[in-house]
DNA sequence: CCTTGCCTTGACGCCGATGTGAAGGCATAC
DNA sequence: GTATGCCTTCACATCGGCGTCAAGGCAAGG
């Protein structure tokens, strides 16, 4: 499989395969040609790593993931590696939603005392 | 009052200050040597800067909150531009809340697949 | 006169995942 | 031969809020 297809089979672009891989993320063999060569494998691999990004991984941290995957694990998320960086990334997840509550409560509070504002502007130019 | 002193006062940089100036959200008069000459209504709109910053409001935002401010109102968020914005980053802040607690989910379904995993496979190697 | 310490403008660096060319090689079909 | 469409590497652009030099002016005190 060339690079082309692989992108095209997993919903990105040549330039981003070569990214991962520029990054240790992706292997193909090369063909005579120097093309990349990828095996059907590296398909779940990137959807690994697509996946993950989704969810708010860097590339970094998408290591120890995809490792898991190539040691013949069924799923990249089983290794020692793999769950330490989940669980750090679920205390910073918890750390942004309690950020995200407390500014969410800020801006309901500003809103509703706007509004209370106007009402009394209302009041006195009747 | 300089803009060194400005900055101390405000808990942040000169650098900043100027970045500010050049989008437009601070105005000092020059001295004649060229300074930046601030008076004091200008910590208070630099303070709402910052605190809308920490709120994730980008500087272009925070723009009708200023002119609110310069207009004369006690707050800067009593405007009808304001609160167009403020309503529009609480929509925007409940999304993220959203996005971030479906990660979250996410995250805590792998870690618990994870250990499950790991239970298997002490009980197979005892 | 020289140092110190403020100020000025200008411009590049950062971070991270990609987009977007440029310039060229290879393969296949006409 | 040439047009098309893959592929290659190299390298600059993006976004935002600054940090961080660089090179220089101005003020005041020794």
């Amino acid at each position: 499989m060339l690079i082309g297809e692989l992108a095209e089979r997993a919903g990105t672009s040549p330039r981003t395969l070569r990214y991962y891989e520029e990054h240790g993320l992706v292997r193909p063999r090369r063909d005579v040609n120097g093309y990349r060569q990828y095996d059907d494998a590296e398909l779940r691999v990137v959807h690994e790593i697509r996946t993950l990004l989704a969810d708010g991984f860097g590339l970094d941290d998408i290591k120890p993931f995809v490792a898991c995957l190539r040691a013949g694990n069924e799923s990249g998320h089983v290794c020692p590696d793999s769950v330490a960086v989940l669980r750090r990334r679920l205390a910073e997840v918890d750390g942004y939603l309690a950020q995200l509550t407390d500014v969410r409560q800020r801006l309901r509070d500003q809103l509703s005392q706007a509004v209370q504002e106007r009402e009394i502007r209302c009041q006195m130019n009747p």
